[in-house]
Order: C-alpha cells, then structure tokens, then sequence
DNA sequence: CGACTCGTACGATAGCTGTCGTAGTACGGT
DNA sequence: ACCGTACTACGACAGCTATCGTACGAGTCG
C-alpha cells in the first residue's frame, strides 16, 4: 500500500477520490497528465493494492476509494496520509490540488511528448 | 518520504528505531539479512528522504529518527503508520518485529547468496 | 451501420533501485 | 607497526516500473 500511495500520479488520484464528496468517480474523470494506457496502469496498481474499489456502473467503470477497509486495517493511516499531502500540496504548490506531480524533472520515460 | 518507508528494508529500520527507548543507534546495531553496502544504501535513502538524521558520535555513526521534525511536516503521519505496521506484523508474522520482510520471493537481486 | 468514446491488453523503452562485491578511509586495540 | 571494526564509495547486475504507442472490444449516438 506504501509502494502504491509513494507514487505521485497514483497519490493524486487518491487525493481526488478523497475529495470527491461522492464516492465513485468514473476513470475518465480525471484529467491526469498520461496517456490511457499509464492510466490504466495506475489504477490497476490501486486496485492490486487493495485502496480502490472498481465496479463496472452499466457503460462507465466506477472506482471508489476503500476508505472503510483501510481504516479498519491501518487506523488513522488513510487520514494522516491525506492531510499529509494537502499540507504539502498547499506549502509547495499554490493550487492546492492541482498540483503538477512530477513537472521536468520526472525520473522515469517521457511524460506525453513525442 | 512514503517512497523510502515503502520498502520493507527500510521500514523495518525505521521500525526498530521507533521502537528503541533511547533515540539513537548504531548503524551496526541492526542486524539486516543484508550486506553493510546495502545497510549503508538504505540508510543514505533514510536520511536523504528525511526521516532519519545521521551523526557522527564518536568511532561510530549514530542514527536518530527525526520524529520531531516529522511530526512537524505530517502531524500524525508517522504514528500511524508505524501502528499500522506494527497491527500489520503482529497479523502476519509471529515475531513481532522480526519478520524476515521479503522471504525467499524478493523481486530483486539475489539476497544474500553466491 | 459508422463513428466516437472509454477502457484494456500487449509490447517496447528508459530509468530507477535493491542487491552484491571489492576496495578504500578512519579509528582504536594489540 | 599491524590488524580488526565501522562505514563509505564505486561499479555491476537483474528486476521492477512508469511511460508510451498501437490495436482491440464494449457501448453510445447520429
């Protein structure tokens, strides 16, 4: 869960899945700087991971973020973690949730161009 | 900082840090089923990331949790998570903190033998 | 039906990283 | 002086993984 939480797209997709007042969010909600497949990528890695939750809603597929589950296995851990990285987001970035995770400096493949 | 506490390695020193009355110990103190180069990797991530502070005292370099400082930056962050370590541990492993942590199916390198 | 959108699967690629071994430095004991 | 201990630096290697592109199936709309 550590692993899947220390990666910044996949953190950022949680943040948003926490802000969310409603609980489930279609995958296409989210307007993450990568392609559909590393999207994809993602999710499956939180979904392996066990923090979100995906059901196929009739054409779109929901992803829900496990809040209860993972309170009950790691108490107080989920919440930490978010405040956590509201607090960073807020010193760092001004934009609060729009933070750009990952701008130049990124450590791995090309980020979109090409 | 979740990306050094993602490996099992290092949480497990992080671990036995929090765990230590006193507050600072001995890189030799942990016996990992490592090398020292490894030893010295992982601590050099530790405090690289933050979360740990290294000084030297004496003949010998001595280890101290940033507790303080981490509390500072994610209020409750820590705490959690090494409760959900611990809740974790006690869950899956016998022995409290000595959990062998990445038994036989590593995912890499070869541990230990040649 | 055809076109479009959403999401997946597969393969490729580059970079990170955990691990090791060997060699080196600093320091104290014999 | 010599050796042992503690730790680091550097290089090598294998595996993971974040990313991309392309191709594909399912479903919706004109």
């Amino acid at each position: 869960m550590l692993h899947a939480l220390s990666d910044p797209m996949r953190l950022r997709i949680v943040r948003e899945l926490a802000a969310g007042s409603g609980d489930e969010l279609s995958c296409s909600h989210f307007d993450l700087p990568v392609t559909k497949s590393t999207t994809t990528h993602h999710f499956r890695v939180l979904r392996e991971s066990g923090v979100i939750r995906q059901v196929y809603r009739g054409t779109a597929k929901m992803n829900g973020l496990r809040r209860d589950d993972l309170d009950a296995l790691f108490p107080g851990l989920l919440g930490a973690l978010l405040a956590a990285a509201d607090r960073q987001s807020t010193r760092l970035g001004v934009a609060g949730l729009n933070r750009p995770a990952r701008e130049g400096g990124g450590r791995t493949g090309r980020v979109r161009p090409r």
